[in-house]
DNA sequence: AAAAAATTGTGTTATATTTACACAATTCGA
DNA sequence: TCGAATTGTGTAAATATAACACAATTTTTT
């Protein structure tokens, strides 16, 4: 087998930052260490890319061995790669963000990876250089959130918007104004009234939407100007 | 030493776009191999992370070796890492796009990589995956160039308003309107008015502008809404 | 020397978007 | 039945955008 004799073959590894929202606040998916290096200390969730594997299959797999599920929305940050950054051996690290409904995932497959949901502002410190992946998600989510329709992926199927809107308020971590932010939201025209009505509400019950997944390709670009451009 | 004994290393290359401008259209810088594998094909500038390399180095190091040049612009894409991307031997690819001024560059150093500039429109087939590369390079540079100022890295120090519009219509390959652009971009605050004009012309000179390098950062989202969504 | 051609700089107006704010309707419990 | 909390919709002023016109500069042509 023709190969490339004098280059050093390295470690790669994949971390994920798996966002959530319990309707407050934003929460993150990290891993109580039971296992080396690093043990008993707080982590993201990682693992190997293995010699067959594609790199985005290995971000499905571990994303699924976290949560139970399949397709969920993820996308790259950036590849951290300094020398020193895992102190057992040379290893550099694709990390990545994913978001999912908190109520969605399996339980039990979390519990098996120690894993817990964190609220993201009591965060405790993570090993190696998983705080400055963490901040580099939260700045990317925001960004992306800003000119993008993914926040939809961290609500269950049908939402409502006040729900919607207390979720931006938690990304962004400011109150918005009810009445632009629902006609802002509905002139994108992504959202399918289901004639449904919130009945978890103790007040007057908020309509329930639906993403409408047919035009969210072609207007994938209509948040631009969503958030102002201070909060990003 | 204490590593980790189950895991697979892998090949990690980095493979760069190098974008220009010429005063019409963007260029490419891209390599004539006249090395194996692919011999005789074209192919982008590329290299391998060193066993005690820092990622971001190594990116600097493929960059100084094509240019000569040292702090140039440039930012990551993503990571290729399909299985069979490249069918000598396993490797993933931190691709990442770069801006120079075309005129900057070491002519020695490109002729010694046998590099040449290309237009963007007449592109030859490259190897591997990096005819996706490119594609992704000039979707992220119209995405980035519409929101943030970084057009500016392609040029000069000193350049007309009418040189930046002819950039700003090779990036979006579109006519803009001359009158609208400039008031945009003044209303940015953040050229800088030289008082010198550009005596290239034969006609009627322009004022030939700096970027103000202290607004830089704190108007780094000033370009939100500069072009249209519909051209991102 | 005057006129023409090419290009640059600035202004104006109609339209669309954004912001700030007000009021009416629904639901439940006191 | 009234009040508290919440949701849905409306309106007017300020701002931004888009479409368009004209005057000024420089070189070339007549």
């Amino acid at each position: 087998m023709n190969r490339y004799p004098h280059s050093t073959r390295i470690l790669v590894a994949l971390d994920c930052i798996v966002f959530g929202f319990d309707g407050e606040a934003l929460k993150l998916l990290l891993i109580k260490r039971d296992f080396e290096p690093e043990k008993g200390k707080w982590s993201l969730m990682g693992g190997f890319l293995e010699a067959e594997e594609d790199l985005e299959v290995a971000a499905n797999r571990i994303l699924y061995d976290l949560t139970g599920l399949k397709d969920i929305y993820f996308e790259e940050i950036k590849t951290f790669g300094k020398v020193g950054r895992d102190p057992v051996e040379r290893t550099i690290s694709i990390c990545f963000f994913a978001l999912i409904n908190i109520h969605d995932h399996n339980q039990d497959q979390a519990k098996a990876q120690n894993a817990y949901w964190i609220d993201l502002k009591n965060r405790p410190s993570l090993i190696f250089d998983h705080n400055q992946m963490v901040d580099m998600a939260l700045e990317q989510l925001r960004y992306k959130a800003a000119l993008h329709p993914i926040g939809f992926e961290l609500l269950p199927e049908k939402f409502t918007i006040p729900q919607l809107q207390k979720l931006y308020e938690a990304i962004y971590d400011t109150p918005l104004d009810r009445r632009n932010f629902s006609r802002k939201i509905l002139s994108t025209k992504l959202l399918i009234d289901t004639g449904e009505k919130n009945q978890n509400s103790t007040t007057k019950k908020a309509i329930l939407y639906q993403l409408d997944k047919e035009k969210y390709q072609s207007q994938f670009n209509a948040f631009h100007n969503f958030m102002s451009d201070a909060m990003i």
